[in-house]
DNA sequence: ATAAGTGCAAACCGTTTGCATATTG
DNA sequence: CAATATGCAAACGGTTTGCACTTAT
């Protein structure tokens, strides 16, 4: 079996289908609909993931969303990022390779390659044995156009 | 008035009451203890202070604390990080000058000095034009213990 | 006295659960 | 056919809100 699914393509692991098989799992519409929405969403909550899902399936419900996000995860097909305030964002497990930065004022998300942390990864391991993961929690702070925006509209904040 | 509170000492302002008043606010019992109970408590979840609060005065209620801390942490007095999975964590604001890696495993927080991260937010800088406030969110991954307890313990996977 | 703060109860959001029904293998 | 997955409704934890009552100034 090729590709399984006409949007998924090659990105997901060809035989997903097959590995969900073999460990007792069964192939659902709404398995499948959740994958191909998380795909298609990038950085979407499971409420997100609903409302696409339900564009081409009306009845599926939230919890079923829910307990097929945490299968997808054990599969290891998506993966989620905490970026703090709500939910939190699901993607495809092979598009998560990046750090996220979370600006605090207009809240938008500047993927950075995982290479910029590297050293400092390096440095929480040797100093306290830390092995860090990244990808899960966003780094906050704010982003190189808001801070250029404040630094314009407020030079000073008095005489 | 040197020191208002015999628990709150000089770690705070000393006179952050009257910073309260100058801006409008009135000083009551309930910010005066979820203060000092934020003090005593660290790294305290608003349902930790409200039983700390009341210890002393049982009637208070949950929604006056998240009331109060909003406020505390608007006069800069104390703030909140965000470990991961439930509630956020408030601290005194001049204790919060470290890094929160949280391990995934145990769940138990080690505290890193901010420094082990400045070359880290320097490059996020330059790259990005990022300002990075490592403060708000844990880093997230596994901690010495945890890390050396599985490399013990599961030597293989095996039998 | 009057504006600000409180307690209470109800609603909120995001998430999880139990259970009867439907579907997959 | 049997085991698994689903939808639904109810409950959850954490948080916010409206409102009548209390309290600090």
């Amino acid at each position: 079996m090729p590709c399984p699914s006409p949007t998924l393509g090659c990105v997901v692991s060809t035989d997903w289908q097959t590995d969900l098989r073999k460990r007792g799992y069964r192939l659902t519409p709404q398995r499948q609909l959740v994958l191909e929405a998380v795909e298609k969403l990038e950085h979407s909550t499971p409420e997100d993931i609903l409302t696409e899902v339900r564009r081409t399936a009306g009845g599926v419900n939230i919890s079923t969303v829910y307990r097929t996000l945490e299968l997808l995860e054990e599969l290891g097909l998506v993966s989620h990022t905490h970026l703090g305030h709500g939910a939190p964002t699901y993607h495809l497990a092979e598009r998560h390779r990046h750090l996220h930065l979370m600006c605090r004022d207009c809240e938008r998300v500047v993927e950075a390659d995982m290479e910029v942390a590297g050293p400092f990864a390096e440095r929480l391991r040797e100093s306290f044995g830390f092995d860090t993961d990244l990808r899960h929690f966003a780094i906050f702070g704010r982003c190189g156009d808001c801070t250029a925006r404040l630094a314009g509209e407020d030079p000073g904040e008095g005489p």
